[in-house]
DNA sequence: TCTGGTCAAGGTGGT
DNA sequence: ACCACCTTGACCAGA
């Protein structure tokens, strides 16, 4: 078991994230910005390493408008030895990397621009991966989709399109249960038709679908969707609710006797935990040390 | 220097 | 047809 958070940290003064406004492009401002990112994300994986947190996502935002037809520099050729260097570092220090692009790609839309442009973004999200030169164990997370006022055939044009896509895509993709249209059993027969490996989200489903499943159950589902030798141990993603926002909404700080409960309820399997609360590193310290007791967490990557 | 409106991109659900 | 909301942090113009 490896612990993780996503995208930033909060403790050391490096923006790994740093964009821009589609305004102010120049190519300038993305070499610039670009340069930034990678040089920051490698001292965020240094802070990782030194707390033993060896699971991270990496945030869409580390090359501006990477899929944006304004984006005409040819970043990959120019930043190649930079992601290398990054790459050879997590594979030494046997670190896990996922990436999650936002809600505006969708690959079971009704429309075929969006479709399209759903494409060149997990393209670029692939080949992030690729440059570094990471193996498939690190995953590009996606939901579903949109239902269009008829799941059914969203979910026959979800398999379609999985299907079709290039397979540097699907090698890395896994879908992720959400919190209001699909849930996990939704995301089970997916899997079953298209091999597509199931992210455990233990927030949304405690949102949507909890009656159905224990986290026990889903846990010893959705790691059967997981090829151990290809796609590596199983990612799961974990938040609890806000006490004090309204239901849905990800927590300040991560509430460690549910943590420790949902251990507890797990303790059969060994996954890799991404903590989505709101302090990122934070808890994601707190958490490595309410599992360090734990035979399952690892303290180095092997 | 500070602040609040705004940001490439989609979809849902209420009116 | 239209609008608020989802959810989020940082950008950036204007005070």
């Amino acid at each position: 078991m490896r612990i993780g958070y996503p995208c930033i940290n909060r403790t050391i003064s490096c923006c790994g994230n740093k964009t821009f406004r589609l305004k102010s492009y120049s190519e300038a401002r993305l070499k610039d910005t670009v340069k930034n990112n990678l040089a920051c994300l490698l001292q965020i994986l240094k802070f990782n390493l030194e707390h033993r947190l060896l699971f991270f996502r990496l945030t869409s935002d580390l090359v501006p408008f990477a899929s944006h037809p304004i984006n005409t520099f040819d970043w990959k050729k120019h930043f190649q030895p930079e992601f290398a260097s990054i790459g050879e570092f997590i594979r030494t220090e046997g670190m896990r990397i996922s990436m999650h692009p936002d809600q505006f790609t969708l690959i079971n839309s009704i429309r075929k621009d969006v479709l399209g442009r759903s494409i060149e973004e997990l393209k670029y999200h692939v080949e992030i991966l690729d440059l570094m030169n990471l193996d498939a164990d690190a995953k590009v997370q996606i939901h579903v989709g949109g239902a269009y006022a008829d799941k059914e055939s969203s979910i026959e044009r979800f398999v379609r399109r999985f299907d079709g896509l290039d397979n540097s895509i699907r090698r890395r993709l896994v879908i992720e249960n959400d919190d209001k249209l699909y849930d996990l059993g939704d995301c089970l027969r997916i899997s079953e038709r298209t091999g597509v490996p199931i992210l455990f989200d233990v927030f949304h489903h405690r949102l949507n679908g909890a009656a159905e499943m224990t986290d026990e159950d889903c846990l010893k589902y959705t790691t059967e969707t997981w090829d151990s030798k290809n796609d590596g141990p199983p990612m799961v993603d974990y938040s609890s609710q806000n006490p004090v926002g309204v239901p849905g909404q990800h927590a300040e700080t991560i509430d460690l006797d549910d943590f420790a409960m949902f251990l507890k309820h797990t303790g059969r399997f060994d996954f890799d935990v991404m903590l989505e609360i709101k302090d990122k590193e934070e808890s994601a310290i707190e958490a490595f040390k309410l599992v360090s007791n734990d035979g399952r967490v690892r303290l180095n990557g092997f």
